[in-house]
DNA sequence: CTAACGTGCAACCAAATGGTTGTAGATATG
DNA sequence: CATATCTACAACCATTTGGTTGCACGTTAG
């Protein structure tokens, strides 16, 4: 199993996004629904300026992308990204895993 | 199901800890072995003192643990933490998933 | 006992992060 | 056309991060 397609910098983005509150909580609606910037930023007690920084940051991670209607961009999640995040964490399991058979086959060997 | 047990604080600490090249590596050589803090520090081109700190932003985020061996730290990776953080993404995918199912019941009135 | 080793921590520095306000452009509305 | 709305971005600021060097302390080796 190959580590992964993205290169190193991708996955800092990808862990560093989804390391603040605001963000997972952004990622959570844009999950469930399209909402546009200024309704995403009238949920919390930040400026609108700052939680456009936020959306910028997830869209950089690839978490979420914007599609422009009229006015407005509608945020929506990207579900791939996140698959990819749990599958790296994955791998890192997988291997703590063979750790462990390989401690199983030593103590077998008794 | 409930998103976890864990504080938002913890899960940022979590997903910042993974956010980091020379992080991640250390977790790999953990996860596949103990290692002292040392040992670690000799496969980076940086400072003892700069792995020693990377060690213990993954010990604050409970992907490691320390334990003495006379005057060496025994670094080795705690799997649990590791499952957390997939646990975590698989919920934020499960919530994607329900959003297609939604959907998908939409448009099968249709 | 003395010297070397492994570790932890403080002080410092440059760069990045997360917030603010203000401004400007594009689009919709009256 | 004039005005309001939505978004983006720049400039600024405080805090955190990721690196450095230096020092202190406990443990092992000679």
């Amino acid at each position: 199993m190959v580590v992964d397609m993205l290169s190193p910098d991708e996955v800092d983005r990808l862990f560093r996004a989804l390391a603040d509150a605001t963000r997972r909580d952004i990622l959570t609606h844009a999950l469930t629904g399209e909402h546009s910037v200024t309704a995403l930023a009238s949920r919390y007690e930040m400026s609108f300026a700052a939680v456009q920084k936020h959306v910028a940051v997830l869209e950089r991670a690839s978490l979420v992308v914007k599609t422009r209607r009229g006015r407005e961009q509608l945020v929506t999640a990207d579900p791939d990204a996140l698959a990819t995040a749990r599958r790296l964490l994955e791998q890192y399991e997988a291997l703590w895993r063979h750790r462990v058979a390989a401690i199983d086959a030593l103590l077998a060997e008794d």
